[in-house]
DNA sequence: AGCGTAAACTTATCAGTGATAAGATTCTTT
DNA sequence: AAAGAATCTTATCACTGATAAGTTTACGCT
């Protein structure tokens, strides 16, 4: 409704035009604003408009979910080579960048995770990871393989959490001043 | 319901009672389980009871996880002195002990954190933990004190929040067989 | 003691939600 | 060009949280 004209009956693209409109509703106003109904009278159709394509609302949240865990993905992709430092700072960049959909991907009374299309992108997205640490080799030698993967995931995602949730500005705003967003996460990630 | 056979006009004690329903509900059906209708049936009372105490259902809501930061605060006091480690573990426990309401406790959507109660029972518990980091003073000596906090406080949360996603169950599961998820944490958190 | 007010609780109702069956429109395939 | 299938709309259903009005009980005040 917003970029098309033409009032045709059939929207053309009406599957990429919900996700684009729910992806708006989420960025703008949160994950409850994400109702059937608003998304639908977003993109310019009636309520029943996204049964034919997701079949229900939480098919549409997931298909939403998988297209941030590809985004993530092709984020992560040309920074694996460089160390976990580096991916570390994209993961939770990402999230900052894409606070709804970040939170979204891991809301899973929200979302199906069984969606084939969810499950794939999960499994790609989180296999990077788990080969980016792993390849770290013997830099933590006094702990366990399982032991470095959730620390050092667990230090990501936690990054990432509290800073959606504005704790980190919070430590921020307690510190002296001329310290970033960024160099913060710098310095944690170390 | 459950406990009292007498049934007076006036409950006694509605207020406790339907926090009580509100979090059996939760960590045996989930968060999408609180409704306003599903918690006071549990609690033998009509849909409307819980206004006069509450207001409306995020005012339960959050009394619930008001509930959730005082019980942290109170597992947490004990092992204070014992350093960052004993206080990561034990929040991570708690955590696990109590998936449903931990959850809640960090979803802003559902509770109303400018609710008075919650916000001191908050303030209260994260005051804590920052105390606790920063007892632990040159032990980080490259990274500035904010840094510090960020790190620590992200490593712990981000475990708790994967151990309840049961990701590092994956983790476990991925590796040897004899590696409990008390071991992983104990690693992880080193 | 008992009266009167306020609080707790119930009943009835309202607007709004997601789902779905049935009907209208358009694309596609043969 | 006709038939069939897919897309989209309309109308309706059961359900949700909120709320106004009515009923019951507790409790302070004289």
């Amino acid at each position: 409704m917003l970029h098309k004209a033409k009032k045709t009956y059939h929207h053309g693209d009406l599957r990429a035009g919900l996700l684009s409109s729910a992806r708006m509703l989420l960025e703008e106003q949160g994950i409850s604003a994400l109702g059937l109904r608003a998304i639908t009278r977003h993109a310019g159709v009636s309520s029943a408009a996204a049964t034919p394509h997701f079949g229900n609302l939480m098919g549409l949240l997931s298909a939403l979910a998988t297209v941030g865990y590809e985004e993530l993905a092709v984020a992560l992709e040309p920074v694996l080579e460089e160390g976990a430092h580096a991916a570390g700072l994209v993961y939770v960049r990402f999230a900052i960048l894409n606070p709804g959909l970040f939170t979204l991907m891991f809301r899973s009374d929200v979302i199906d995770r069984n969606e084939p299309a969810l499950a794939a992108a999960r499994a790609r997205t989180s296999g990077m990871l788990t080969r980016l640490i792993d390849s770290l080799g013997g830099q933590q030698p006094q702990r366990t393989q399982a032991g470095t993967r959730a620390a050092l995931w667990g230090k990501v995602h936690g990054l990432a959490v509290l800073a959606i949730d504005g704790f980190l500005d919070v430590l921020l705003s307690s510190q002296g001043e001329g310290l970033s967003l960024e160099d913060l996460l710098e310095d944690a990630l170390r």
